[in-house]
DNA sequence: TTCTTCTATCGTATATTTGCGATAATGGAT
DNA sequence: ATCCATTATCGCAAATATACGATAGAAGAA
């Protein structure tokens, strides 16, 4: 029954959700706070400062990937990952948008 | 084994994610929309745009009231929901300054 | 080559989310 | 008081997410 319906809403939902579900986690929030400490790619450490196991950050580093908020290289036998700016900004407009608009209107409601 | 580690987080993490998943879903995004757009407490409304049933759009009302991202009244028989636009702002804020620093060093990583 | 290190993936267990119908509960209307 | 419209909650089924250990693969070091 618990069919996902999120296909049935708009393509813009769908992308501001998928961001959001991208940073719906603790993890992944301090992946990329690290991310944007370090200013370079690293992984290993980044492994060594959370409290996960290897596999478990890996999987999180994939998401940020999928999700389009990581830029993910490897370099040899040890992998580079670093923020993808563009990425982060174009949401971050977009999230903005959603509200901005009416923020002054709204005192007389609730 | 899946217990869950959020805990180990900062609480500045975890407040972020918090926010993020509660808008981490179409349905719960749609909703902020027609909130916006009216500016004014309807519920009914709500359920009648959305391709959802009804107890399902009480749930997402029910999670975006948790995470304090609207405010809710019983009026009589109906609910009365709408945004709370200072919520909203703060961790717009959070969320901005988590990158707002270190946007411009970047462009020579991957 | 073999060894070591680093990362990705697979398999699995558990927890959480999503969604619906059925059922309460609320309060206005009759 | 009964009826009606509106919303919340309960119980359940299915889908996803979270986390780990084990294992595989890739490339440098010995």
């Amino acid at each position: 029954m618990a069919f996902n319906k999120k296909e049935e809403f708009g393509t813009k939902e769908q992308s501001l959700a998928a961001f959001a579900k991208a940073v719906s986690h603790p993890a992944r929030i301090a992946i990329l706070h690290v991310l944007a400490k370090k200013n370079e790619c690293i992984c290993n450490e980044i492994v060594e400062v959370l409290p996960l196991a290897q596999s478990t950050v890996s999987q999180h580093l994939k998401e940020l990937k999928t999700a389009g908020l990581i830029n993910g290289q490897t370099d040899g036998p040890r992998s580079c990952y670093c923020i993808n700016w563009k990425a982060f900004e174009k949401f971050n407009n977009d999230f903005n948008s959603l509200f901005e608009k009416l923020k002054e209107v709204n005192a007389r409601c609730c």
